[in-house]
DNA sequence: CCGATGTTTCGGCCCGGGCCAAAGCGTTGC
DNA sequence: GCAACGCTTTGGCCCGGGCCGAAACATCGG
């Protein structure tokens, strides 16, 4: 009975307050210095910098060192979307964090998922994508048709740059919050880019909820208009 | 940076060895008894009866008493596709359990996963439905078409009965060993214990792996063939 | 009833591992 | 250079929790 994969030592890392905070907090995709991870997780530095090893060691996070800064995060997609399927189970199972305030709403609404967009806004993209038809689902994979990547290029997407990189341009991943399905890969880590470098949307300070500005959100709302 | 679900509660049942055991062998669909789960985990029934009851605070196990024998299972189709998506990030990452035996193979090959068939055999299932146009991929979830309604009561399921159960008709699980989709959900449950009732396939004695026939194997291969 | 079997509860041992303060390295800036 | 800063390493404390044996509880068969 000892075939296959071993769970334990990647649960047992997200199963420590401290470490899962960080993770937790790393989510947002931004790079984070040991400091600054520390203080997330409620820790002194000291105990954060061991945590912090074990993640590299057991391949959930990553380092780069900066100057006399080392800034730590998620290894890959993959990890992100682990987590965010433990968060799903977890809050199927009411389990919920002690102190769920008022940001809750806001990142129900909208937040990042490591490097793309999640929440009812990511949900509306990918469904708002798949109904005009520029995002076909095949068996196994999902793919940009050629009036999706006419889209894309009039979105203001670099698709060649896009296509470049060794992971896959498009991926599903699924939304703790919405328990529907939003748009990871490439393509999805573009348009979050897109979105905040338009200035339609910003992230809330020190959070991994995403805001819309006024006419961000109306712009937002033509762009991905829903089934007619 | 306290919203949302916490992770911690389920992780650290999962990071402990003899519960991921437990819940492992529990993700074969057969309920166990406490004494046979204290043995697959390797510890004394005492001890198991512990992790038991954790399992089942933590909504991750239910129990179901039948005379002096209390059997468990896992909580929900949920439980079983979480699991599988831990130890696809953990097969991903290398961590290993240790004795991957001569078993190993045949998991690969077919497994149960919960209640239904994954590994190569499963990812086959998926792949021939879907070409021969017998289920859709929509946005958000897969359907039986017409056409696949035809070929699921010739192939002896009874699909009233299937729509009747609370939990939905077709759903999606990602494979651990073949990075692929397979079929979940009630219909791919109802396809396993065709595939057993029909002396096609049937399983290891004390494993998840599944092994057919050798007329199950090629009434296999032509119930579900590949592209074209 | 009484003994056999399966499971849980209780008590106590003990180890792993989280935690911090203090000391040790590197890097940066003056 | 030297001092300030950021991070890591070391050492030691301590608590949570896994583990088991023994005893209590339940169920079944006779």
């Amino acid at each position: 009975m000892k075939e296959g994969p071993d769970i334990t030592r990647i649960a047992a890392m997200l199963g420590e307050p401290a470490r899962a905070n960080m993770l937790i907090a790393l989510m947002g995709g931004k790079a984070l210095t040991a400091g600054e991870l520390a203080f997330q997780a409620g820790v002194s530095p000291a105990t954060a910098s061991g945590h912090l090893r074990q993640l590299q060691d057991t391949g959930l996070a990553a380092m780069r060192r900066q100057g006399r800064h080392h800034y730590f995060t998620l290894a890959g997609p993959e990890v992100g979307h682990a987590l965010e399927a433990l968060l799903g189970l977890a809050a199927e199972r009411g389990h919920l964090r002690v102190r769920t305030g008022p940001r809750d709403p806001a990142m129900r609404a909208a937040r990042v998922c490591y490097d793309h967009l999640a929440g009812a806004a990511g949900v509306r993209i990918f469904q708002s994508l798949t109904h005009q038809g520029f995002l076909t689902l095949d068996a196994e994979t999902i793919a940009l048709t050629d009036p999706g990547r006419n889209w894309a290029r009039a979105f203001g997407l670099d698709l060649a740059a896009l296509e470049q990189a060794r992971r896959p341009l498009c991926r599903t991943c699924l939304d703790w919050s919405e328990r529907r399905t939003h748009l990871a890969g490439s393509l999805g880590a573009a348009i979050l880019s897109r979105l905040f470098a338009s200035g339609w949307a910003s992230r809330l300070p020190d959070s991994r909820a995403v805001v819309f500005s006024d006419g961000g959100r109306s712009g937002f709302e033509t762009a991905f208009p829903l089934a007619a």
